[in-house]
DNA sequence: TGTACATCAGTGAACGCGCGTTCACTGATGTAC
DNA sequence: TGTACATCAGTGAACGCGCGTTCACTGATGTAC
């Protein structure tokens, strides 16, 4: 709930009376719940992220044999995604604002990140852990910026194209290598 | 100067009595200036844009024969990049909430990208003028991704790690195709 | 050269508003005897 | 089974604060004659 709002609007104008409305509760009693705003954040970034985990394990895993990775990027760079911020990557709809933040609230958002890379790790190519690991960074990172940059176009067939440019790339760099 | 606060805290925190204080004005004459905050935020985002282009012409320029998009990879992800977004990619510090404005707004930013990557193009490789179009859309936004999350990591050895990483992929891909 | 007037950048107070956080409280629930 | 008490999620008002925008105003500057 709060996680989806975070990730339309952006964490500063997402206000907790708002959130807690939307849960149909009065703000006063959020801090029965959560520490801080930022409290609340690392929890709902968290959670985006072990969904986005779980969504991408699932296309994975349901990909005709050898076509994972590929299925993957499909969907990180499709129309859906990118018209879908609130139900999206984490990364590409607050990368900057996490960037921005204390670094106490970091280290725990780094520690999600590393689970979720974990989660990916048996569909990529690589012949050691850390090659893999690598290789999971450099591409979510990457593709992040790619989707990020198709939601600032506006007109609907020139995103499209932009995603479809940003697909053919890593499919190629990352899957016919 | 509202483009450096802008970049360093995000739009929404850069409150126009703070930045108008900075140029040593009081906030009331805001309005003789801009018609709006929006206003303000397009403004500061074109000339950060127009500077940026500038740099990364120079660097290219002033590179070795025949590596010049080597050179401005190796600048866009360095380590003095990403520990200064306040003076850096614009791209790479608020494109999520660029894609959050109203549309209006983001055709206005949607221009200024493109006069932007019209000054790389002589550094670009490929036959045709859209080939080379395409390979800095997807160069560029990708390298945005890699920036803001090499960002988001807080142990410094760790970021230039993740930046490296980002390097040796992109020159592998865009320089030595 | 001197005066009258228009322009307009900048001032500072005010507007309504929503923010994150605190706190005394209510009232339903569960536990102890 | 019935009573007394503790717990604690949730309420709603209040706190100080900064926000974007408006507006009547000041006062320096430039232009016209």
């Amino acid at each position: 709930m709060a996680a989806r709002s975070f990730r339309e609007h952006g964490s500063d104008t997402s206000g907790i009376g708002t959130v807690m409305k939307k849960v149909g509760l009065t703000k006063g009693g959020f801090y029965r719940h959560f520490k801080s705003k930022d409290d609340l954040f690392v929890e709902a970034v968290t959670r985006a992220f072990d969904e986005m985990g779980e969504r991408m394990v699932e296309i994975a895993q349901s990909a005709p044999e050898g076509q994972a990775l590929r299925a993957i990027i499909e969907r990180y760079l499709s129309v859906a995604h990118a018209n879908a911020p609130g139900a999206g990557c984490v990364l590409a709809a607050l990368a900057p604002e996490l960037a921005r933040k204390p670094v106490a609230v970091r280290r725990r958002i780094e520690a999600t990140l590393e689970a979720y890379r974990e989660r990916l790790l048996p569909f990529m190519p690589g012949r050691t852990r850390e090659e893999k690991l690598a290789k999971i960074r450099v591409l979510f990172s990457s593709m992040a910026g790619a989707l990020m940059t198709a939601r600032i176009t506006s007109d609907p067939q020139k995103r499209e194209q932009r995603l479809k440019e940003a697909r053919n790339f890593f499919i190629k760099s990352f899957v016919e290598e």
